[in-house]
DNA sequence: CAAACTCCCTGTTAGC
DNA sequence: TGCTAACAGGGAGTTT
C-alpha cells in the first residue's frame, strides 16, 4: 500500500527515466481508471507532451507536462495519479507483451513505457490544466509542508475526533495511511482512539515529532516491508503494523493487540499505548 | 460536526 | 481437493 515514503520513492526513481522523455501515444485498458478528462480527450492532449517535472503530493504522483505542439498554446498539462491500494510503476522497453494487470501505458520517446500496474482497480489517473482541482484539498504534506508545532497543535484542538482517524484524513495531513499512523502513534505511545483536542502541547509535539522520524526513516529505506507480500520495499520492518500477538519491541510486557477504528485495522501496545483519561 | 456504513475491486485465506 | 465467503484497505460519498 503506498503511502508517503512509496510514493516519494517512486518519484525519486522515475524522475531521471521521465524528465525530457515525449509522450507519444496513451492507451487505457480499464476505463475507470481514468478519472478525468474522458479517454479520446485525454489522449488527444497527452500526445506529444515532454515530462518537464515529476514530484508528489500526500500521495498523489505529480507529472508536469509540457505540450510540444508549437500550434497549441503551451501552458502546462499536470498529470496525477493515486495508487491506492495496489497501484504500481514501471518503465520497460517496448514491445513486450502487456502484464494481467496493466491499466494504463504510456508510449514514449526513446523505446519504452511508462506502464500502471493495478491489481484492485482503485488507482485514479487524472490529466488536469489546473492540478489544485485535486490537490487543493489535501491538507499540508507532511514532509514537504511540515506544519510548525504550533500549527499542529491549533489543528488537533480544532476537532474532537479520534486521533487515528484524524491522521488518516488527507484534508488534515497528506500523506499518512495506515501503516504510518499505526507506527507514529506507537512511537508516540498515544492511543489511537484518543481524542484529538485532549492531547497536550507535549503530546502534539512528539506526535510531530514521531510522524516526522517515522517517515522519514521509511523514505532513508525507500519504503515499508509490510510483510503482505504485496509490496517489499527492502528491510524497514515496522514495529506494530501487522505484528499482532507479537511483544511490543519497546515494553517487551505485552502482546501488540489489533483493534478496528474506522473499518481500519489498527495496531497498538496497550500497555504503552494508553488512552489519555477526560479532562474535566 | 462526527461517526458509521457503502461502494469500488481482486488476491489471499479461513472454513467447510 | 475444491468450493465459497470473509477479509484487506484509500478515499469518496451517503446516512445516521
Amino acid at each position: 500500500m503506498p503511502e508517503l515514503p512509496e510514493v516519494e520513492t517512486i518519484v525519486r526513481a522515475l524522475r531521471p527515466k521521465l524528465i525530457g522523455r515525449t509522450i507519444c501515444c496513451a492507451h487505457v485498458f480499464w476505463p475507470r481508471t481514468l478519472a478525468a478528462p474522458q479517454l479520446n480527450e485525454f489522449k488527444k492532449r497527452i500526445q506529444n507532451c515532454k515530462f518537464a517535472e515529476v514530484t508528489r503530493l500526500g500521495k498523489f504522483l505529480v507529472f508536469r507536462l509540457q505540450p510540444q505542439d508549437k500550434s497549441k498554446a503551451s501552458s502546462s498539462e499536470f498529470m496525477l495519479l493515486h495508487l491506492r491500494m495496489s497501484g504500481s510503476l514501471s518503465i520497460v522497453r517496448s514491445g513486450l507483451a502487456r502484464e494481467t494487470h496493466d491499466r494504463a501505458i504510456l508510449d514514449l520517446d526513446n523505446q519504452t513505457e511508462l506502464r500502471f500496474n493495478d491489481i484492485r482497480k482503485f488507482g485514479k489517473l487524472y490529466l488536469l490544466k489546473d492540478h489544485r482541482q485535486i490537490t487543493g484539498k489535501l491538507g499540508p504534506d507532511a514532509i514537504l509542508q511540515t506544519p510548525s508545532a504550533e500549527e499542529f497543535f491549533l489543528r488537533l484542538h480544532a476537532r474532537k475526533v479520534g486521533l487515528k482517524s484524524l491522521l488518516l484524513n488527507q484534508s488534515f495531513i497528506a500523506g499518512l495511511g495506515n501503516i504510518y499512523v499505526d507506527e507514529s502513534l506507537w512511537m508516540s505511545k498515544l492511543h489511537p482512539l484518543s481524542r484529538s483536542d485532549h492531547l497536550t502541547r507535549a503530546q502534539t509535539n512528539l506526535l510531530l515529532q514521531c510522524i516526522i522520524k517515522v517517515l522519514k526513516r521509511a523514505i532513508r529505506f525507500s519504503g515499508t516491508d509490510a510483510g503482505d507480500g504485496v509490496v517489499d520495499f527492502g528491510r524497514n520492518k515496522p514495529k506494530v503494523y501487522g505484528r499482532e500477538g507479537l511483544y511490543c519491541p519497546r515494553c517487551k510486557q505485552r502482546a501488540i493487540v489489533r483493534i478496528v477504528v474506522g473499518q481500519r485495522g489498527t495496531h497498538l501496545c496497550p500497555d504503552c499505548q494508553k488512552k489519555s483519561r477526560k479532562r474535566k
